[in-house]
RNA sequence: GGGCGCGUAGCUCAGUUGGUUAGAGCGCCUGCUUCACACGCAGGAGGUCACAGGUUCGAGUCCUGUCGCGCCCACCA
């Protein structure tokens, strides 16, 4: 049964991988003792795979998680995917493409059949990655966006809004991608600067015969859209222009007279202060044209080519048409001037194409009144999120929200519930599909062909999946959810959206808390993307330092409101603590198997004290001490998870594991068991605080602590089946026993200044011994005594122990503390060492006591600082110069030499 | 044009409500194949906390400004 030298977690991940899965320990029970912890995934794209990003957010969502059902609450961590309407039906089409195929092809239903035979690849692969990374999830109870039952509660949504009239259809300008050739969101446009010109055209004025001929000049970044021009503006309050009321100008190319109105829009700062109007392909113009009453003229098409009413130019290309409409203007001398300009251009969020406004008949969702209670409820601290500083990012939004276009052109979605008559031409929502008008019982209706936002169905998220609108156990037990962790990035586009629909669905707020993460970056502090070609496959860093290595890695650059650097180097460092894990369990179970112990069976106390009847001996400092420091970490580290500090759980166990367990609990059981008859009774609280540390640290590192532990822990019916389903260690308090950290800190400076005294000697190699006395009249000759054998092992000493105070000595290196002076015979050539130390540290206690003399003799000081400071600052005093003293005798002694 | 965040050791970053010799990981230097671990052990070097003011008994921490960097939102042609 002894383990292997080396950690090597592939041999062990994929079996506890799948048995977490195949047992059923993550299942979530309603009637489940414990306080209900409930959360829900943000659902990846079915078409991804696991990037770094998703391993972050799992990982912090998945030690939450554990740490929660270890603290004995009912907890839900339930799955799924999203069907990711354009990213999904672009993938496929993109498919389709390679076998010479494009979607009007295959026409609607065969192709709605490919993307699902897609989805049952893609989306398989998905939920299976993140079953190998060990996530802990309900997965009895995943969910896809498209399923049955999200679908009904998509359905049942649409129609209450649009009986509530908060969902309507009409004709307005939206945001046209032409190459996915559907309608977006303001979302889904990202806007990017790039640089372009400003052009400067002459439109002639329309002057009676015999006057003076006059021309406006307009500028654009756009000139092709000059041929949909109804209209020029200028500001009623520029008084240039006050003469052309009830003007018209020529427009150039078209032969079209078109008004000149007076609108605020025009910024007499701006240019010539007159601007062009293009109602049909500018926002801002579009609400120009509907406050004056100016026609459309749509001149650009959904493929964005020019249309037929873009006369000679019809057919181009509108970028082609932009070259030949500046020169064709050029040519005629109305071409003012041109200007380098930056502008930003609004990209299809998908596609990178550039967006089209157009004018188009979509249905809409009304957000004002959906906006207002979802405000309120953030506002009121319903809803907490964290970091703060995201509520006013997401006040500024929904306080500007604007009407959400909730249509796409698209197959791949859930599809409007909306019919149209073709006879009265009115519209029919209904929650099942009807045969005939609900307004003249015509049977000839047809459904609506598009589909909704991908992102009406995630809205719906935290309820939907628990089977609302039934009124199901699951919703009335995990609905609201505690807690949802997610990025920034979809901050907008999903959780407000699920505040705000759960609000309106549901009458209760979809989560209590919303924890918000950074973003993971690369060693260069890169975003990771495909394209740059910096990204870290999880899978792949997965196989080659383990999951817990992954995930410890990421946990401990994942402070809140900062990015999350990832790099291997880090991965490296946190395999070296498993390995550092692996080697303590190493160490422990062939110290059983050298005692003739099988296994250790669950303590019946669970509380951090050992169990003093186990001895017949005293309880010896480090085990006193050892207990004390696991409180101590429990509770950091339940702190730190319950307010998602999460590097600073990782680091407390960090340094609890490595820099106390291993390096002084560990290595004086070495020496106990070595020089001690009751082997047994050491060993039984070895295994004892080793088995706290495994639960400790499972929900950062589930894997190995679960290996481990169920090769230490003895099966029996009282023992849970995973260490995931034990208790984390109680943290009470009033275990800590304040002696035995004393004790253990006079006994670790005692070993740290013979060490010390012996590199200032020049002697590194611990194989040879030096001498050294100690002197201590206090708590140093206590403990020296009582561990003589323990220090001299330690440290490569022999030391005498001598209960009085030093002497002058000569000759000798000295290390000074308020407990004891240690003092180690010194070989005459070696004294420069020891004098630069000692005058290093005459020199740090000089300034700390000017300092704080300073502060002690400050009357407003010891007016206005609290007692328990000013006392500190005594005592520590007192403490340094004593301190001082010792180290200065011993300075003068070595110089006088 | 608004809003948010960052600038601390060679590198990457921590630093909870201001409180007294500023921490970690990696890297570097010295010495150790000590029978758990060289993915290790022991010891060590390295910082005027971007800059300038201010508040305070006390500032890496709070305020103002400057410089540098990043991100988000916005219909100015």
């Amino acid at each position: 049964m002894p383990i292997d030298k080396v950690y090597e977690p592939q041999r062990f991940e994929p079996h506890w991988a799948e048995w977490w899965v195949s047992s059923g320990i993550f299942h979530a029970s309603p009637s489940a003792p414990g306080p209900v912890f409930s959360l829900v995934i943000p659902p990846p794209n079915v078409t991804g795979s696991l990037h770094m990003g998703h391993m972050l957010e799992h990982t912090e969502i998945d030690v939450t998680i554990r740490w929660r059902r270890m603290m004995g609450h009912n907890t839900l961590w339930l799955p799924g995917t999203d069907h990711a309407g354009i990213a999904t039906q672009m993938v496929v089409e993109r498919e389709l493409a390679k076998e010479g195929l494009d979607r009007h092809q295959l026409g609607r239903e065969e192709f709605e059949r490919r993307v699902w035979c897609w989805k049952e690849q893609s989306g398989g692969a998905i939920l299976r990655q993140m079953v190998r990374t060990g996530t802990s999830c309900d997965w009895s109870r995943a969910r896809f966006t498209l399923d049955e039952g999200l679908s009904r509660a998509v359905r049942e949504v649409f129609v209450r809004l649009y009986e509530k009239g908060l969902i309507y259809r009409g004709e307005y300008m939206i945001n046209w991608c032409p190459r996915c050739l559907t309608a977006l969101s303001d979302l889904e446009v990202v806007h990017e600067e790039s640089e372009g010109n400003l052009w400067h055209f002459r439109y002639p004025v329309n002057e009676p015969a015999g006057a003076d001929p006059r021309h406006l000049i307009v500028a654009t970044t756009r000139p092709e859209t000059m041929l949909g021009d109804t209209a020029v503006a200028v500001n009623p309050k520029d008084a240039r222009y006050a003469s052309l009321r009830g003007k018209t100008v020529r427009l150039p190319l078209m032969d079209r007279d078109i008004p000149v109105i007076f609108d605020d829009m025009a910024d007499p700062e701006f240019g010539t202060g007159v601007v062009k109007v293009t109602p049909a392909h500018d926002p801002n113009d579009f609400a120009a044209g509907q406050r004056h009453n100016l026609p459309l003229v749509q001149v650009i098409d959904q493929h964005g080519r020019m249309t037929p009413a873009a006369g000679r130019f019809a057919g181009l290309g509108r970028f082609e048409a932009r070259k030949q409409v500046v020169a064709a203007l050029d040519q005629q001398g109305l071409l003012n001037k041109v200007q380098p300009y930056t502008l930003s251009a609004g990209r299809c969020q998908r596609c990178k194409t550039i967006v089209e406004p157009l004018v188009s008949t979509q249905w809409f969702a009304k957000m004002k009144p959906l906006a207002e209670p979802a405000i309120k409820a953030v506002e009121t601290g319903e809803i907490k999120f964290i970091p703060e500083n995201w509520v006013k990012t997401y006040n500024e939004w929904m306080y500007n929200i604007r009407d959400w276009c909730i249509s796409r052109q698209l197959w791949w979605g859930h599809r409007i519930p909306a019919w149209h008559c073709a006879t009265c031409g009115k519209i029919t929502v209904s929650r099942e599909d009807p045969t005939q008008c609900a307004h003249c019982q015509s049977e000839d209706i047809k459904q609506d062909p598009d589909v909704l936002d991908t992102w009406f169905s995630s809205g719906l998220w935290p309820f939907s999946t628990l089977g609302w609108p039934e009124k199901t156990v699951d919703l009335a037990t995990y609905y609201p959810t505690s807690l949802l962790i997610t990025g920034f990035d979809i901050l907008f586009f999903w959780v407000a959206r699920m505040i705000m629909m759960g609000i309106e669905c549901t009458g209760e707020v979809p989560f209590r808390q919303v924890y918000i993460h950074g973003l993971v970056r690369d060693a260069e502090k890169q975003k990771m993307s495909k394209t740059r070609g910096n990204t870290i496959d999880p899978l792949d860093v997965t196989e080659r330092y383990g999951t817990d290595a992954v995930r410890f890695s990421l946990l401990r650059g994942a402070a809140p409101g900062t990015d999350i650097v990832t790099s291997e180097d880090r991965m490296a460092a946190a395999r070296s603590f498993a390995n550092k894990i692996w080697n303590a369990a190493r160490f422990i179970f062939m110290n059983m198997e050298k005692a003739g112990v099988e296994t250790y069976e669950l303590a019946t106390v669970d509380c951090c004290l050992p169990e003093a009847n186990e001895y017949s001996i005293t309880i010896p400092v480090e085990d006193r001490w050892i207990f004390s420091r696991l409180a101590r970490c429990a509770e950091l580290t339940g702190r730190a998870i319950e307010t998602y500090r999460y590097h600073e759980a990782a680091d407390t166990l960090y340094h609890f594991f490595w820099g106390e367990f291993c390096d002084w609990y560990v290595e004086l059981k070495k020496l106990r068991m070595q020089q001690e008859p009751e082997v047994k009774a050491h060993l039984r609280n070895l295994l004892r605080t080793f088995e706290i540390s495994l639960r400790l640290l499972h929900p950062v590192m589930p894997f190995l602590t679960e290996e481990l532990w169920q090769r230490l822990v003895r099966k029996t019916d009282a023992r849970p089946a995973s260490i995931a389903l034990a208790p984390y260690p109680d943290y009470d308090p009033s275990v800590i026993d304040h002696k035995s950290i004393l004790d253990m800190d006079v006994f670790q400076d005692i070993v740290t200044a013979a060490r010390n005294l012996r590199a200032d000697l020049g002697e590194a190699d611990p194989k040879k011994t030096l001498d050294g006395v100690l002197y201590s009249r206090s708590l140093g000759f206590e403990i020296a005594s009582r561990e003589k054998s323990f220090i001299e092992k330690l440290a490569s000493v022999q030391l005498e122990l001598r209960q009085e105070a030093a002497p002058k000595l000569e000759g000798a290196a000295v290390r000074s503390t308020t407990e004891f002076d240690l003092v180690l015979r010194l070989p005459a050539a070696q004294a420069d060492a020891a004098i630069k130390r000692l005058e290093k540290e005459i020199a740090n206690l000089e300034k700390v006591i000017a300092n704080s003399r300073r502060q002690l003799e400050d009357e407003t000081f010891l007016s206005r600082a609290p007692g328990k400071v000013v006392d500190q600052i005594k005592s520590k005093l007192a403490d340094y110069e004593t301190q001082l003293a010792k180290n200065q005798a011993a300075l003068e002694s070595l110089a006088s030499k």
